[in-house]
DNA sequence: TTAAGTGTATTATATCAAATAAAACACTTA
DNA sequence: TAAGTGTTTTATTTGATATAATACACTTAA
């Protein structure tokens, strides 16, 4: 497994990308998701740098983008809580998964690869959910 | 634009990836996309590295990369030279529209996104081929 | 034979983003 | 006041990427 997990959250971190990318995406997902009650607080800081084994500045520009994207609110002294806005949620879901599509697509076209095509191997694929 | 044409192939780069793995990628497409006739012969490496004002061992990264997955072959004092083999250009075009949509569906599912939603919003996007 | 054009290998250096480390500062709550 | 929050700053380390310069090995055609 090679995951930690951490309250709500279960992480999985590799070297294949920058770590604060894999934090703030591990955290995105699960509110997008609905995995987290909204309003909820995250983790300190500090906290979750231990627990993760990384320094304090990286889970910290995790939360800075997630407050850029308001998924999260900061509360000076308080903590870093997640937006009780389930409509903000609901956007950034949308441009989430907006994104993934235009990155497929483009993918596809690239190899050649046309709209019925594509839809005939999205098909084949098994999909556990 | 900021493209560069060079023979066949057309080059975008940019410092969003690592050079060679663009470099990589668009030779790869060409290839799988059947812009290039098969068994043809790439730029030289020192001509191909002066055009796109890259550092020859860049692109000599690259033309390994090809000739790793078999979609070239190098002939020592000739040049490296597109496969003949039409069977392994689609293997590996097979290969590559494999990975991106496993990892699509990933994405989505990753968000909490069903197969039937997904079928959906690929439906939305228009498809310019 | 030779010269020019191929790929290949080596060694050194430069660059840059990412990550760490340590410390201090600002605010809130109990 | 103390403990727990986020924040900022400065310095340093690390590793992949890219460049540079040079030499070597092979092929082809003049």
């Amino acid at each position: 497994m090679d995951s930690i997990q951490v309250g709500n959250f279960k992480f999985q971190l590799d070297l294949s990308k920058p770590l604060y990318e894999q934090v703030l995406q591990h955290i995105r997902q699960a509110i997008a998701r609905g995995d987290v009650l909204l309003g909820t607080k995250l983790p300190s800081v500090r906290d979750l740098a231990q627990q993760l084994k990384l320094n304090p500045n990286t889970v910290m520009r995790a939360y800075q983008e997630l407050d850029r994207d308001h998924l999260t609110e900061t509360r000076r002294g308080q903590g870093t809580f997640i937006t009780s806005d389930s409509e903000t949620v609901e956007q950034v879901k949308k441009a989430l998964a907006r994104e993934a599509v235009i990155a497929f697509v483009s993918s596809m076209k690239n190899l050649g690869i046309n709209r019925s095509t594509t839809e005939s191997l999205l098909k084949e694929v098994t999909w556990h959910e």
